[in-house]
DNA sequence: CGACAGAATGACAATGTTGTCATTTCTGGC
DNA sequence: GCCAGAAATGACAACATTGTCATTCTGTCG
């Protein structure tokens, strides 16, 4: 392959000069400018990236961690393409940004051994950051790179390490929110487990939104603990929705903690001969659209903003301050994602007049 | 950053030393080794992918070239999912070679001058072969790039370039030899439109096989050109069934053209008042687990063999022999995906009888 | 016309590694 | 204790580029 010597001799200038037009440098006349594109071009020559490297350090490359790819073929049911969403969004900033996006998929991303590999290798090739995406909200404990800046996406260490985080709480508030604007008052939750953040998180928001919105805590009964991937939780899930509307008081809306289990808890409400919404409005949360597009009945949820979260996690990722230096950057960015209204929450027309009346 | 000067100091060594424990090339007495290793530990050392490429021209990096992470996101509907089963492949054939992927997503798969910026970093950066991966069956005119090893996947460019197809013939001829075996004998093929790359060899294949069976034209009627994501064409396809059943002596079977149109298809014929399998048996194509998860009846299909496809493609871009040098590697190899048996076709147990007898 | 500023260009070092080949250090047999 | 041959190690060039600083060209103004 032709190197700047090549170009040079052809165009009768100085390798200097070459590397100049290659650079898009000032100070060197049109004409000369012309001589050497052509030459360029005719030589078929690339700026040689190593070497390039070696004398700037600059690699112009991201590197990031993820299991994505691998999760949503390995395990196409559980993985709710979250981690694709999160690329997505890595890929588009950092093609803004004018840099080349390195994905390392190994498929364990909790394995510490192989993330330090990992790192090991993104350290080489001189990578100016690293992205680490969890496949969900959650804690982790990553061996941390010396000196390489690190942003975590979907997840946290604890250690200060930046991440950016959804705002769950903010969005599950947002939920009962829309339930009461619409005139529901009796409103039940029934959500994931407390191991995870993202349940204890979307939890403990329904608690607070209902108390703000001064409803009392036996109109708004909350059942956690449920994996709607598990065949004997979701038997669980069943009794639970039975004996909910067995009481005196039955709840007319219902927090999922997200769209699988809205989806699976809607089964089950028709079953019992609910209907949704003209008896109970269900919202769900995640706004999966793989899941979502293949709903009957179109579902009225939360948005997790992965997309969102991968561009953030860039500009963390190429904007960190130098650390100590004025206006901080938080080291924890929270995003928020919107309510996206569809049809499975009904408007309680009586209730609504009175709380809207000018 | 530490360099092998620092390490070779610390360690008491030459700097060639250094780099034979780190290439773990022999002939280094074991104390040197660990006393070198320990310095590299003590320094954090990481070797300098820049420099190391300058010297061995080796970059150990392939490129891809993909949409499928854009188009998941951005298309989730149309998007079945290929693209990342193909870059699934392709990144488990990398790891098992030990080479790093280096993934270009940016979205414009058929814009040429696109893939010509894109081959040109790839360039840059002596990648050491690339794969181009288009979201489904088709044929492309890419900018060759010059010195540089590629290999097409789902696509071809009829140059000789080499490349990845799945064998959309041998698929639909399974389908049919399945149905055949299972006793039918009148098999409608309801399929895609002839613009497209799988709709042609799929319904030539159809063909085939059945006059391969002793199958007459008139009970295996062909009906093309449907497209299931568009509400038009679906109405035109409820016709043709309609249509189809109203024949004196309608099929008991059909092949349908993709998984998507022969979930709409079940779902026209259940309206029909026709039960599947009961009534008529069905085989899909694709296998498209994304949509196959959300049928309430499981389909019996063919499936896309797309990571299998990324795994050969590597395997083609790795080991693509010498050219004009012995046993040449044909330049288009074909995968075939197999039959998955669920419960969408029912077996005619007379004929079966009548053909299994020994 | 000469001097001068600024634009355009070039010479050369430096970057961190590995390949080549030379040199030193072992090892075992006499 | 010596020597041949092998094993271990080292010196140095080469790789392709950019940064630094020097040099040459070009036009302008007195």
């Amino acid at each position: 392959m032709a190197t700047v010597f090549d170009v040079a001799k052809l165009a009768g200038v100085s390798i200097k000069t070459v590397s100049r037009v290659v650079n898009d440098e000032p100070s060197v006349k049109p004409a000369t400018r012309d001589r050497v594109q052509q030459a360029i071009e005719k030589l078929d020559y690339r700026p040689h990236s190593g070497a390039r490297l070696m004398r700037s350090s600059k690699s112009g490359i991201v590197g990031m961690i993820s299991d994505a790819v691998s999760s949503a073929v390995e395990d196409p049911l559980n993985a709710g393409l979250s981690g694709i969403h999160i690329v997505r969004g890595v890929q588009e900033a950092c093609r803004e940004a004018g840099k080349i996006l390195m994905i390392a998929d190994e498929g364990a991303v909790d394995d510490r051994a192989g993330v330090a590999k990992l790192l090991r290798t993104f350290e080489s090739h001189r990578v100016e950051g690293v992205i680490y995406a969890a496949p969900f909200h959650s804690q982790v404990a990553l061996p941390l790179p010396k000196g390489l800046p690190l942003v975590l996406a979907n997840c946290f260490d604890g250690l200060g390490t930046p991440c950016v985080l959804p705002d769950d709480a903010g969005g599950q508030a947002l939920a009962v929110e829309h339930l009461v604007a619409a005139g529901h008052r009796k409103i039940a939750y029934v959500g994931l487990g407390e191991e995870l953040v993202a349940g204890r998180l979307r939890r403990d928001a329904f608690r607070r939104a209902c108390r703000d919105a001064g409803l009392s805590e036996t109109a708004t009964p909350v059942l956690i603990g449920f994996d709607a991937t598990s065949e004997a939780s979701l038997a669980e899930l069943r009794k639970s929705l039975t004996r909910l509307f067995k009481r005196t008081s039955p709840p007319t809306a219902i927090c999922f903690g997200n769209d699988l289990m809205a989806m699976r808890g809607i089964e089950m409400l028709e079953r019992m001969g609910l209907g949704v919404p003209s008896d109970v409005s269900v919202v769900g949360y995640d706004n999966d659209e793989n899941l979502v597009r293949y709903l009957k009945r179109p579902l009225t949820t939360v948005t997790l903003p992965y997309r969102e979260m991968g561009r953030v996690a860039v500009g963390a990722l190429l904007h960190h301050p130098a650390p100590g230096n004025g206006r901080a950057s938080a080291a924890s960015q929270l995003v928020r994602g919107g309510l996206v209204e569809r049809s499975s929450v009904r408007s309680l027309a009586s209730e609504r007049v009175s709380k809207q009346a000018t």
